[in-house]
DNA sequence: AACTAATGATGAGTAAAATTCATCTTGCAT
DNA sequence: ATGCAAGATGAATTTTACTCATCATTAGTT
C-alpha cells in the first residue's frame, strides 16, 4: 500500500488550488501528469479524493482530510528547507566594535568579491548564542575556550601614527592609550609585562584607558600619541601606512578571538567565511 | 533549488534510525540508494547533513534541524494515509437494536463473503454524528430527512408465527403487540390507519406495547400472538418460515430508515456497504 | 598486529517512475 | 450548433531512482 510522494505533492497542490491545471503550473509539470498522479493515488488508496464535475473539481470528505495533512506536512518540510537555503546565503556575524570596525568591515569587499551571492550582516554587541546560524566572534580568555574554537591568539605591542614615530623614540615621557575591559572577568591587557619585556618599567608613563581598543587607537591617531593594543586590530592601518609598530618587542596575552561552539555553526557559508577570516587575521 | 521528495524521505529515515543501512531496510531499497539520495540532497542544498565517521554517521546541526521537520511533516502525512486505509477496511455502523438484531446481523455473513477483508463493527444506541467514518442508520420521520439520505420507506402490517396463522384468522378478539417510541418526536405507529384500511376499527382489540419493535416481535413469537410492525424487520423471519404476514392490507407510514448526511460518509467501503444494504432491504 | 566483517562511497548500467503528447470526453458560454 | 476550457486516457519518452560491482575505512576479533 505504498503511495508515491510526488503523487501526494501533486494532490496537495491540486487540493490547495482547487484545479489540476493550477497545480500543474505550480509544480511546473503538465496537467496530464497531475491527473495521472491523482488517479494513481485514488487507485492505491481505494478512495475518491476529488468529485469531478465539468471543468471543475471538488474535494471529497476523505480528500479534504488528506489535504489538511499534506498541506501541513509539506509546509513544515518546505519551511525547513527554505530556512536552510536562506541561511546559506546570509551570514550573521556578531562581534566587538573594535574587531568589526577595524578588521572585519574594511576587508569585507574581498569576501564579497569571492562570494557575490552571500549577504553579510554584522552586529556589534551582545548576541543570542542559541541560534546556531548566528556566528559570534568573541574576544576572551584563551584558557577558558575550547581549543578548536580559537581563531587567533593575541599579541600586544605599542603603535603610533606613522608621522610621529621618531618623536616617540626620543621622548622622555610617554602617554599610552590602552584598554580596561568593562568585563572584569577578562584578563587584563598585558601592559606591565610589555614594559618589563622592553626594560621600560622605570620610565615615566601616563596611561589613559577606554573600555574598547577601537577608541584608544582612534585617539592615539588623532593626538599622535601611543596606543598599546592587539596587533590584529591595527594590521589594516599598518598596511595602509597610517599606523606604525614601534621598534619594541611584542608581548603575548591571555586573550584571543574565538567562536563559541564553533562546530555547531558549520554550515557551508559559515565555514567559507571563517576560513576567509583566518586568512585575514593571519596573513596580509 | 528543487529537492526530490524520495530523497527527503530517505534522509528522514536515515536521520531517525541513525544508519543508512537501517533506513534502506525501512524503505525496502538498497543502502546505496540511500547514500545516493543523501549526497544528492547535500549537493542541492549545499550543506552537510551527516558527519561521516567509519561505520557510523551523525547528524550535523543543519541535519538535525531538517530532520525535525521531515520527521514531523512525514508523520502527519503518513498518519492521515493510515487513517484512510484503516477506515477503508473498517465499517462502523450504529443503528437501532431492532434493525441490528433482525436485519443487519442475520445478513452480515453474505457481506463478509463478498468483502472478506472488511471488518464490520455494529453498535446499537446513540452514536457520534460528527465522525464522518461512522455510518449511522437511523429510524425517523420521512418528512424531516433529506431525500438522498433515505434508505427505505416503511410499510406496516400484522404478522404472527407461522403455526398460529389460522387460529388468528378465525379469532373474535385480537391481542396485538406494537411499539410506542420513547422519542415523542417520532411519528406514531400507523395502527389506527391500518385498522381502518382493513375495516377492523370496531373489532375488539387488546394492544400491548414495547418501546422497541424487536421486543414486540419476540413476544408475539413466544405467545403465538400478533405483532404490528414494519415489514422490513420481519423479512428475515418470514423468509425463514418463522413468521407469516396476515392476509391483510399493509399500510404506509411516515417512518423510514435513513443515513444522516449520507454524502459525507461516502468512502468506497461505506458506499459498497450501503449499496449492499439497499439490496437486503428491498429484495429477497 | 593482522584479519574480518560491517558500513558507507562511487560510478556505470538498468529498472521504474514520472512526464509528455496526441486524442477523447464533457459541459458551459457564445 | 460551435468553440472552448478542464480534465481523462493510453502510448511513447524522458527522467529519476535504484541496483550491482567495486573500493575505502575501521571497529572488533583472534
Amino acid at each position: 500500500m505504498q503511495v508515491s510522494l510526488p503523487a501526494l505533492k501533486a494532490f496537495d497542490a491540486a487540493a490547495r488550488l482547487g484545479s489540476f491545471k493550477a497545480a500543474a503550473a505550480e509544480l511546473s509539470i503538465s496537467p496530464t501528469a497531475v491527473s495521472h498522479h491523482i488517479s494513481n493515488l485514488e487507485q492505491r488508496l481505494s478512495v475518491t479524493l476529488f468529485e469531478r464535475a465539468a471543468r471543475r473539481i471538488a474535494l471529497t470528505e476523505v480528500g479534504r482530510e488528506l489535504s489538511v495533512a499534506t498541506c501541513q506536512g509539506f509546509q513544515i518540510i518546505e519551511t525547513a528547507i527554505e530556512n536552510i537555503v536562506f541561511n546559506n546565503k546570509h551570514i550573521r556575524v556578531s562581534t566587538t566594535s573594535s574587531f568589526a570596525g577595524l578588521v572585519l568591515i574594511p576587508s569585507l569587499h574581498a569576501f564579497y568579491r569571492e562570494h557575490p551571492d552571500v549577504q553579510i550582516n554584522i552586529t556589534s554587541g551582545e548576541s543570542i548564542d542559541t541560534d546556531s546560524y548566528n556566528l559570534p566572534i568573541r574576544f576572551g580568555d584563551k584558557a577558558k575556550q575550547n581549543e578548536d574554537d580559537i581563531l587567533s591568539s593575541e599579541r600586544f605591542n605599542i603603535f603610533c601614527s606613522a608621522q610621529s614615530v621618531h618623536q616617540h623614540e626620543r621622548a622622555e615621557h610617554l602617554t599610552i592609550y590602552t584598554t580596561e575591559w568593562k568585563n572584569i572577568e577578562l584578563p587584563k591587557v598585558p601592559l606591565q609585562a610589555w614594559l618589563e619585556l622592553n626594560g621600560l618599567q622605570n620610565k615615566p608613563v601616563t596611561v589613559k584607558t577606554f573600555d574598547q581598543e577601537l577608541f584608544g587607537i582612534q585617539q592615539a591617531l588623532l593626538e599622535n600619541a601611543l596606543v598599546f593594543c592587539s596587533a590584529t586590530l591595527v594590521k589594516g592601518y599598518i598596511k595602509a601606512g597610517v599606523l606604525t609598530e614601534l621598534n619594541t618587542k611584542a608581548v603575548d596575552s591571555a586573550l584571543c578571538y574565538y567562536i563559541p561552539e564553533r562546530s555547531k555553526r558549520r554550515n557551508r557559508t559559515n565555514v567559507n567565511f571563517v576560513e576567509w577570516l583566518g586568512h585575514i587575521i593571519r596573513d596580509s
